[in-house]
RNA sequence: GCGGACGUGGCGGAACUGGCAGACGCGCUGGUCUUAGGAGCCAGUGGGCAACCGUGUGGGUUCGAGUCCCACCGUCCGCACCA
C-alpha cells in the first residue's frame, strides 16, 4: 500500500477535474438543475485565510452531493472586485487599482483551487470587467429611466482634516478612522436609488421563503414597517402640523407636541417666535453633533419650547405646548410628533426634564413613575368617547373619527431609508450619466455601454470631495446625448454593493454580450436554490439584491419575483484565542500552510467537524490531526478490501450503514456536517472492529466521504478500480426499513432510577416488555414486597415502575 | 435601553416529539511495538473510596427535565431616540 500522500494526489485530482470539466454545469435542460451559491468574495491583499473555505465548503458538500443525485449543478465562483481597500492599497504602493485587482484575484483562485471546491470556473465573473459592469450600468439605467435613481441633496460624513467624505463604515465613534479628526456632516448632492417603493414587498415577500428565521426577523426589522395614523394639529399659527403616530389612541393624552429641529415650519414661523435667538441656537447645535453624538444624547433629552406658537389637540380643543428636540428625526414620519408623556418612554423622560403634565389615558400602571406602553392589557380612560374601550378598539374608533373629521387618517410608516447610490471614489462602476444645461439629467444611450473607467494614475479624492474622475476633464466634457450640446459626466462612482446585486443572474449566461443574461438560461437556472452567506450581509447586499431582482422581475428582465430560494448563513472561525482573525492580533490562520501540512481533504474535513455550522467556533490546531488520523484509517481500509472474498454489505453490519446512509443524507441536507462526520467517523471504527472491509461496505464508504474529502476518496476509488470517477457515481439509497435496529437494549427504572438492563426485540409488545422486566431478578428482588402504582414503557427505550 | 441566541467534561462539541447526559474528535493515563517515539496499535478517561452527585444559579411542572415554565446571573450578536 503506498501511503496516504495528499500533496501529490490532490493537484492531480484538481488537474484532471478541471481539464476534464467535470464540474461545468451541463448543457442538457431536460436535466433537473440545482443552483447552489455562496457569496461570491472580495479579492483582498491578504489572500484567504481560515474563515472563508467554511462556507465554501458547506455548500459544496451539497453541490457534490446533488450531482451524485443526478442533478445538473451550477456552482459559480466570481470576484467582488471593486471597493475601497484596494483603491487605498493602489494609492499607498503607486500601483494601479486595475494591477492590484488582478493579481489579488490571481491569488485568491489558485487558493481556492487548491481547496478543491466544485466550481464551475467556466462561469467565473469580475464586478470590475466592463463586460460584466456593461449590465450594471444597464440595469441603473433602466431604474433612472422609471425615476428609481435620482439626485438629493443628502448629508454625508466629511471629515475636516482629510477633506474627504467618508463612508458610515470609515467613522469611528465619530472621528475619522484614518486621521482621528472631527467628522461633520455636510450636504451633498447624491445618487439614491428608491429602494422604499419596495419596503412593502419586501417585507411581505418574505414569508414564502425558505430563509432561516433570523435572516427575516433582521430584514423585517431593517424594513420596520409600522401602521398607525397621521394626524392634522391646528396650531395658533394658522399652518397645521402634521403628525404620524402608532398610538392614536392615546390623543387625549396628547399633552404637549415635538418637533425635529429641521422642521420646515421654524422658518415659516420665525416671524411670530419671540424667543428666535434660543431657537436657532438649538439648531445650529444639533445640526453640530454627528449621528454618533445624537445617539450619545440618548438619556439626557433637551429641546427648546416654541414661545408664541402653539397647537390644538383636535379631541378637546385645548392649546398645548410645541417643542423642538432632536429626539425627533426630521427624516421618519413627518418629522413631529404629539407627544403622550403617560404612554412613550421617551416623552415621558422629555416631560420629566421640562415639568409638563402627565395624563393616563390607559389604565394599568403607574404614569407618575413610568410611561405605561403595554398596549394589550390596558383599558381607555379620561379619553372622552374612547372611555372603556380597549387599546385595539380605540385606535379603530379614533381613526375613523379623524377621516370622518377630515384631519387624519390610517398611514403605514418604514424605517428603511432610500439607498445613498454614489461614491466619490475611483475604484468603481461609472454612473452613465451626462449633465447638460439645456437638458438636464441625460442617459447614456444603451448603445454606449459600458461607459468604461478611464485608467487613470491619480485616484485620490480633489479638495472638495469630488471623485478623482471630475479631474479629467477631456473625460468629462463630452456631447450632451439628446441635444448634442456641451456637457459633463457624471463623476461619481456606484458603490460597491452595485455589483453584488445582480451577479447570480450573470452567472446564468456569462459571456453573453446581448443581454445581462439570455431569457432562456435565467428561465432554467433561476431562483437560486440555496444561498449560504454571512449574517452581516442581511440588511445590505442580501436586501438591495432582492430589491433589485424585484425591479428586473417588474420590467420583464427575469422569471421569477425572488431570487432566492432558500438562505442559510455560516457562523466565523475565530482564531486560536478565541477572538476574530485579524492581522494585527497576529491570529490569523493560513491555509496554505494548514494544507501543505495536511492537505486539503483534512481541512476541509475540519472545519466541518469544528462545530455547528451556524455558530462560531474558535481553530485549533492541535485538533486537526484527528480528522488527518481519519483519512489514514480510510486509507487503510484497501488493504483489508483487497483481502476480502466477501461480496455485499455483511449481514451484521446492514443495519450500521444504512442508519449512517440515512444519517449523512439528512444532517448534510441541515448543514449538520460535524454530525454527519461524526456518522462516518462511527461507522469506520465498527468497520474496523469488525475486522475489515468488504468492496461494497468500502464502495458505499467512499461515496458517502466523498463531497467531504473529495481527493482522496476519488484516488482510491480508482485505486480499487471501481471504474469510472466517483463524481460520476449515485449517491448511495437507505432503505428505512433496515436501519431499525432488530434489538433494543432497555432500561429499567424503579421510580426513575435505572436497576438494569434487558436486551430485548425491538418489536416487543408493551405487555411482553413488562414481563420480561419483572422476571429479571435484580428487579424482581427490588419489587419484592411492594405494589406497582404506574407502569410506563418507551417502545425501544426504557421502562418505568413506579412503587 | 430594546430584541434575539446561547450557557453541557481539561478543550471543540453531541443528545429525535421530555426517556441510559457527555456521541464524535482533541487532550490526558496505562500498555504494546520500537535504538527512539512528538508515528501506529490496544485499553481507559465527568466527579467521588463508596452509596451517590453531576448540563450557569434558585424555584416549579412531571413517573422522568440539558430539553418545558418562572425568577436571577453571565456570554455573544443585532438594533440603537423610527413616535
Amino acid at each position: 500500500m503506498t501511503p496516504y500522500d495528499p500533496k501529490t494526489l490532490e493537484p492531480k485530482w484538481q488537474r484532471r477535474w478541471e481539464e476534464s470539466g467535470v464540474f461545468h454545469a451541463k448543457q442538457d435542460r431536460s436535466l433537473p438543475k440545482y443552483f447552489a451559491l455562496i457569496e461570491f468574495p472580495y479579492p483582498s491583499g491578504y489572500g484567504l485565510h481560515a474563515g472563508h473555505p467554511r462556507p465554501y465548503t458547506g455548500l459544496d458538500i451539497i453541490a457534490r452531493k446533488r450531482r451524485l443525485q443526478g442533478y445538473n449543478v451550477l456552482f459559480p465562483i466570481g470576484w467582488d472586485a471593486f471597493g475601497l481597500p484596494t483603491e487605498n492599497f493602489a494609492i499607498k504602493n503607486h500601483v494601479h487599482p486595475a494591477d492590484v485587482t488582478a493579481a489579488n484575484i490571481a491569488h485568491f483562485k489558485s487558493q481556492a483551487q487548491s481547496l478543491g471546491f466544485s466550481f464551475d470556473w467556466s462561469r467565473e465573473v469580475n464586478t470590475t470587467d466592463p463586460a460584466y459592469y456593461h449590465w450594471t450600468q444597464w440595469i441603473f439605467l433602466q431604474m433612472f429611466r422609471r425615476g428609481l435613481a435620482y439626485k438629493k441633496d443628502m448629508p454625508v460624513n466629511w471629515c475636516t482634516s482629510c477633506k474627504c467624505v467618508l463612508a458610515n463604515e470609515e467613522v469611528v465613534n465619530g472621528v475619522c478612522e484614518r486621521c482621528g479628526s472631527e467628522v461633520i456632516q455636510k450636504n451633498k448632492s447624491q445618487w439614491m436609488l428608491k429602494i422604499t417603493e419596495y419596503a412593502q414587498r419586501l417585507t411581505d415577500d418574505l414569508d414564502e421563503l425558505d430563509f432561516i428565521e433570523r435572516v427575516k426577523t433582521q430584514q423585517r426589522n431593517w424594513i420596520g414597517r409600522s401602521t398607525g395614523a397621521q394626524v392634522t394639529f391646528q396650531t395658533t399659527a394658522g399652518d397645521d402640523l402634521e403628525i404620524y403616530t402608532t398610538r392614536p389612541d392615546t390623543l387625549f393624552g396628547a399633552t404637549y407636541m415635538v418637533m425635529s429641529p429641521e422642521h420646515p415650519l421654524i422658518e415659516a414661523w420665525a416671524g411670530r417666535l419671540e424667543n428666535l435667538e434660543e431657537i436657532r441656537a438649538y439648531q445650529r447645535e444639533a445640526a453640530k453633533k454627528s449621528d454618533f453624538e445624537r445617539t450619545e444624547m440618548n438619556k439626557n433629552k433637551t429641546g427648546v419650547r416654541l414661545l408664541g406658537v402653539q397647537a390644538v389637540n383636535p379631541v378637546n380643543g385645548e392649546k398645548i405646548p410645541i417643542f423642538l428636540s432632536d429626539y425627533v428625526l426630521i427624516s421618519y414620519g413627518t418629522g413631529a410628533i404629539m407627544a403622550v408623556p403617560g404612554h412613550d418612554e421617551r416623552d415621558w423622560a422629555f416631560a420629566q426634564v421640562y415639568g409638563l403634565p402627565i395624563i393616563e389615558v390607559v389604565a394599568g400602571g403607574d404614569v407618575t413613575k413610568a410611561a405605561f406602553t403595554d398596549c394589550a392589557t390596558g383599558v381607555m380612560v379620561h379619553s372622552g368617547f374612547l372611555t372603556g374601550l380597549s387599546v385595539e378598539d380605540a385606535k379603530k374608533k379614533i381613526t375613523g373619527w379623524l377621516s370622518e373629521q377630515g384631519i387624519g387618517h390610517e398611514k403605514v410608516n418604514f424605517k428603511l431609508r432610500d439607498w445613498v447610490f454614489a461614491r466619490q471614489r475611483y475604484w468603481g462602476e461609472p454612473v452613465p450619466i451626462v449633465h447638460c444645461p439645456q437638458c438636464g439629467m441625460v442617459a447614456l444611450p444603451e448603445s454606449e455601454l459600458p461607459l468604461t473607467l478611464p485608467r487613470v494614475d491619480q485616484y485620490e479624492q480633489t479638495d472638495d470631495g469630488e471623485s478623482p474622475l471630475a479631474l479629467l476633464t477631456d473625460w468629462v466634457s463630452t456631447a450632451c446625448p439628446q441635444c448634442g450640446g456641451p456637457a459633463k459626466r457624471e463623476t461619481d462612482t456606484m458603490p460597491q454593493w452595485a455589483g453584488s446585486s445582480w451577479y447570480f443572474l450573470r452567472y446564468c449566461d456569462p459571456h453573453n454580450g446581448q443581454a445581462l443574461a439570455s431569457p432562456e438560461a435565467l428561465d432554467y437556472w433561476m431562483p437560486v436554490d440555496w444561498y449560504n452567506g454571512g449574517m452581516e450581509h442581511t440588511t445590505l447586499h442580501l436586501l438591495y439584491s432582492r430589491f433589485w431582482h424585484k425591479f428586473l422581475y417588474d420590467i420583464g428582465a427575469v422569471p421569477c419575483p425572488e431570487p432566492y430560494q432558500k438562505r442559510t448563513s455560516h457562523g466565523m472561525i475565530l482564531g486560536e484565542d478565541g477572538e476574530k482573525m485579524s492581522k494585527s492580533r497576529g491570529n490569523v490562520v493560513d491555509p496554505d500552510e494548514i494544507i501543505r501540512m495536511y492537505g486539503a481533504d483534512t481541512l476541509r474535513l475540519y472545519e466541518m467537524f469544528i462545530g455547528d455550522f451556524e455558530k462560531t467556533a474558535p481553530w485549533n490546531s492541535a485538533s486537526i490531526k484527528g480528522c488527518r488520523r481519519f483519512l489514514e484509517r480510510v486509507w487503510a481500509l484497501q488493504e483489508a478490501a483487497a483481502r476480502t472474498q466477501e461480496k455485499g454489505i455483511r449481514p451484521e453490519l446492514e443495519g450500521e450503514f444504512h442508519r449512517t446512509i440515512r444519517k449523512v443524507s439528512l444532517d448534510t441536507e441541515n448543514l449538520k456536517h460535524n454530525t454527519a462526520i461524526a456518522a462516518l467517523m462511527s461507522l469506520l471504527n465498527v468497520i474496523t472492529e469488525s475486522g475489515g472491509a468488504t468492496r461494497e461496505e468500502l464502495r458505499i464508504f467512499l461515496l458517502l466521504l466523498n463531497p467531504f474529502a473529495p481527493h482522496m476518496t476519488e484516488e482510491l476509488w480508482e485505486l480499487l478500480s471501481f471504474g469510472g470517477r466517483i463524481t460520476d457515481q449515485r449517491w448511495p439509497a437507505y432503505d428505512e426499513a433496515k436501519c431499525a435496529a432488530q434489538t433494543a437494549e432497555i432500561l429499567v427504572q424503579i421510580n426513575g432510577k435505572g436497576r438494569a438492563k434487558l436486551t430485548l426485540p425491538a418489536e416487543i409488545s408493551q405487555e411482553e416488555a413488562l414481563a420480561a422486566a419483572k422476571a429479571e431478578p435484580k428487579i424482581a428482588e427490588a419489587l419484592a414486597g411492594k405494589t406497582i402504582r404506574k407502569e410506563l414503557y418507551v417502545k425501544g427505550r426504557l421502562i418505568n415502575l413506579v412503587v
